[in-house]
DNA sequence: CCTGGCTCTCAGGCTGCTCTAAGGTTTGAC
DNA sequence: GTCAAACCTTAGAGCAGCCTGAGAGCCAGG
């Protein structure tokens, strides 16, 4: 993936908002803030985070609820969740629900500090894990993909897209979502980089026979499916 | 392998992580910390370590769980496992999922250590191991390859990078934590010694009819496969 | 003090990955 | 049917990343 990772903060409390985003803005993290579950939700939806700092209290839908609506949406961003410090059935039930981690407030800065880079290693190393989709599988540890029992050399590139599209199938990602994460720029001007690596991908991983597994959605993007 | 063995505690419980990590970074190992299951799957991919101590009792994933996945993903790392007084039932299941060894709570620092270096002497000369891969072999004992029945002597430095490779095939290792399993240290500057080892362990085992073994990922590191 | 083996540096060469560019094809609106 | 926009395809230039060969420095043993 691209080189910073991104976070979404997600707290009522703008003060908390404001020092955990300047805070993580200074480490060099690209930082994204919501206000409320819902709002929170959508964000994650846009930005696909690698990483979410989620208040367990919030107006609205609250902290253990977005975690439920993330995850029964497939979506495995590594959560932290803020609990107020007698909130013990929260850490507790946050935990069951899916998040990561906890942090009990108040906290200091550089405890939550610690918790982003753990929480964020262990998504950069992810243990041996290997993505599935259909009958095409992504070796993580040998960066390889495999399709059938033929395996398939990828360049860098389009292991970085690859891995993307695998990490969110069925979502329609769209161009500028993909462009940021695996190309890292907010590209104004025009370049099919991204069109000449997806036929890169297809070419690799849709053998003849094989139906297609990365779609056009003209005018939006591209989504990995049957 | 390089100077220090690495050791990763995994314990939920801070004081425990705290004597066991300061006991042991006092005898000159270098310590790897986690507190939660998966935290420690993590850390040890990381990390590669030459030994787990490990608790039972873990929040999420529990030590048995733990011992069975890096198992079954082939991780021979030696692993000791910490169980409560009374959990005997869970010494024996440790045993049987695949732990080397196990020491009852409370216990001295004094015996954590001696089984410690038991482990890792015994780890460090396994009698008469012989890693295989491919038609390629490495005897521990004599220092020696083996690829067909053509012997392949090897110097210090040679020796321990293919070790590391033998370790870990079909893993692509990146070239900092080569760095760090056979230099010891992490280059700022340039320097290209690396490259230059690959190429004597290539041309060394990698004889003119045979078909390459060190595959170069570029980009990200090698990879020992067919 | 010399020798031989091992480790590492350096400079130059080469490969294959990335991206651009230019033309072709499909899609959907009217 | 016509047209523009969106996307696809192909070829190749440029260059970062890796490879290679030669040799300097170092240390242990004779």
């Amino acid at each position: 993936m691209s080189e910073a990772p991104r976070i979404l903060v997600v707290d009522d409390d703008p003060k908390i908002r404001t020092v955990v985003r300047r805070g993580l803005a200074y480490e060099g993290y690209r930082v994204v803030e919501a206000s409320t579950g819902e709002e929170g939700l959508d964000k994650a939806r846009e930005h696909l985070p690698d990483l979410v700092v989620l208040d367990v209290m919030l107006p609205g839908i609250d902290g253990l609820e977005v975690t439920r609506r993330l995850r029964s949406s497939g979506d495995e961003v590594a959560i932290l969740m803020l609990t107020a410090r007698d909130e013990v059935k929260d850490r507790v039930d946050g935990l069951e629900t899916g998040a990561d981690d906890y942090l009990v407030k108040p906290f200091s800065f550089e405890e939550l500090l610690a918790r982003v880079h753990a929480l964020l290693r262990r998504r950069a190393t992810p243990a041996g894990e290997v993505l599935r989709f259909a009958d095409l599988e992504l070796d993580v540890d040998a960066r390889e993909a495999r399709r059938g029992d033929r395996a398939i050399e990828l360049t860098t590139t389009e292991y970085n897209l690859l891995l993307l599209f695998m990490r969110h199938p069925r979502k329609v990602l769209t161009r500028d979502l993909i462009m940021e994460h695996v190309w890292d720029y907010d590209f104004e001007g025009e370049s099919n980089v991204l069109e000449v690596y997806v036929r890169y991908l297809r070419t690799k991983i849709e053998g003849a026979d094989r139906p297609r597994l990365i779609h056009t959605v003209r005018g939006a993007g591209y989504v990995l499916k049957e």
